[in-house]
DNA sequence: GCAGTGATTTGCT
DNA sequence: GCAAATCACTGCG
């Protein structure tokens, strides 16, 4: 009781302050921009506060106009009335639903017209644990990994459906869903295959915050590289 | 390990 | 049109 009693102060206490990203952040290739959205902070204005999370590990789905093919990506046969935000501006979410109970939630990238998206597979609880844990079914001493560890489980804490978040434009200052970099600086970036796909299971297109509690999937997944950025 | 769940797309008529 | 297959997941055993 007490140990959440304090999370749930510091959590308060603390103050969402940094530099929305622009849209230029976002107009590169995928796997170029994925890596650097590592450390930022996810952030959700709801009308019961805020909740955010620091991005511990993304995915990257290339677009049919990339030099390489990827089967893996919802834009691989071209637009179709789903991922039709994937192929708009760069900066916009992409909200879909999967297995039925699911939502997941990617950030486009590339420039207008070029599909393009990275998928937000974990983030670090920052602020609003304790909705967070609502929101998920869980009570308030729920370990933190439960929370937003696994892109269904994030977007269940931040409360996103693609209802009421799909095509969502992250670059605007009133936007309730907004990408900030608050200047955190991390150590290494770790390369993998991605998960929890069928096609194209090899492209090293995963990266995550190396050794971070919070990033999902297996823990033995070796790293094809790590790099400090 | 695998069941649960339903939207989405594809491949037939 | 309609049926079948697919699916970037989670939680339970």
């Amino acid at each position: 009781m007490e140990k959440e009693a304090k999370i749930g102060r510091s959590a308060a206490a603390r103050q969402i302050k940094g530099r929305l990203l622009p849209r230029s952040f976002y107009e590169a290739s995928p796997e170029l921009v994925a890596p650097c959205l590592l450390g930022k902070l996810l952030a959700h204005h709801t009308s019961r506060g805020v909740i955010a999370g620091r991005i511990v590990e993304v995915e990257a789905y290339l677009g049919p106009h990339h030099n390489t093919p990827d089967p893996a990506s919802h834009s691989y046969r071209g637009p179709t009335p789903r991922n039709q935000v994937m192929f708009g501006p760069p900066g916009h979410a992409y909200v879909y639903a999967i297995y039925g109970m699911h939502f997941c939630m990617n950030v486009t990238c590339d420039v207008d017209g070029v599909a393009g998206g990275i998928l937000i597979r974990a983030l670090e609880p920052v602020v609003g644990l304790h909705q967070m844990a609502r929101n998920r079914g869980l009570g308030v001493n729920a370990a933190q990994r439960l929370l937003t560890s696994g892109p269904g489980r994030l977007c269940q804490a931040l409360g996103l459906t693609r209802e009421a978040h799909n095509g969502l434009d992250l670059t605007k200052r009133n936007s309730p869903l907004q990408i900030i970099d608050d200047k955190n600086v991390i150590c290494d970036v770790a390369v993998t295959v991605r998960i929890g796909i069928r096609n194209a299971v090899d492209l090293p297109l995963r990266f995550t915050i190396s050794g971070h509690t919070c990033v999902s999937g297996p823990r033995n997944l070796a790293p094809k590289r790590i790099f400090t950025p």
